[in-house]
DNA sequence: CATCATCCGTAGCCATTGCTACATTTATAC
DNA sequence: GTATAAATGTAGCAATGGCTACGGATGATG
């Protein structure tokens, strides 16, 4: 009889599916700061914010602007939608229970910070009701 | 005076290293426990375990061949090079200490294992460290 | 209002990781 | 040994997210 071999498919579907929304989260919750902070949220705004140029900005912007996250006009700022708001204020509130919970974990500021940024996409319901859990 | 925006990019451009990093990662993971289980590691055993093609796998293998992490010549099974077989190490130990952690957390096993295989790559020492010690 | 610096868009390149379709090699069955 | 099945390779396409180079638009300065 042949070895039986764990299936393990399912968690690398999930991770790749994960991957894909990183994006579109991480930008919403980005322009939602930078208004909250500047007032308005430029291109370059979101380029510095992220350490990239801002011609890859500017294709993102575009791709989520068609998939109703973002809204912008040429040479204007970038905009939320309704649906881009409701996003932003899922993932933040996400990240900074993730930030907090290696916080109290015992892990210091700057790679709590490093690490929440990537951790966040990948905590599922279940994970992030044992975190707040926790930190209760 | 200019609103002093605070500096997020360290955080984005170490979580883009570490995606750089991923495939490598589960790839060699992959290969050490696929050779365990059924004694070698063919491209379709890689294919079934990640849900992908055998294209996708056999393109990834050649790389990572480049880059002295595999082993492998046409219609032969994928072996790991000494260096591979080092990483492997290394990065199933962290993966099981992630599944364990968050286990102990008080997630499903199911969803523990769904969400570690993404969150196994953006955890550093020091996370590693805290997560280590909270399962002592 | 003309100039200049800044911001932004476009063209075009690359790497990575998905895919289907088809060709070839290897292993199995008869 | 030959036919068939399974495994692997190759060709070629798409989406995503990096980049540089260049040019046009916008806004500030004088
Ligand atoms: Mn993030
Ligand atoms: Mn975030
Ligand atoms: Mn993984
Ligand atoms: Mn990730």
């Amino acid at each position: 009889m042949k070895k039986k071999i764990k299936a393990r498919s399912v968690p690398f579907s999930q991770t790749r599916s994960r991957h894909a929304s990183e994006t579109a989260e991480d930008y919403v919750e980005a322009v939602m700061e930078l208004v909250e902070e500047k007032g308005e949220c430029r291109v370059l705004d979101l380029a510095r914010y992220f350490n990239v140029s801002h011609v890859t900005v500017s294709r993102i912007v575009k791709r989520l602007q068609d998939e109703d996250l973002l809204y912008t006009k040429p040479y204007k700022p970038v905009e939320l939608t309704a649906k881009g708001s409701k996003l932003a204020k899922r993932v933040k509130e996400r990240h900074l229970i993730v930030l907090a919970f290696l916080t109290k974990l015992g892990v210091d500021k700057a790679n709590a910070e490093i690490d929440s940024e990537g951790i966040e996409h990948h905590v599922g319901s279940k994970t992030l009701a044992a975190m707040k859990n926790f930190l209760k």
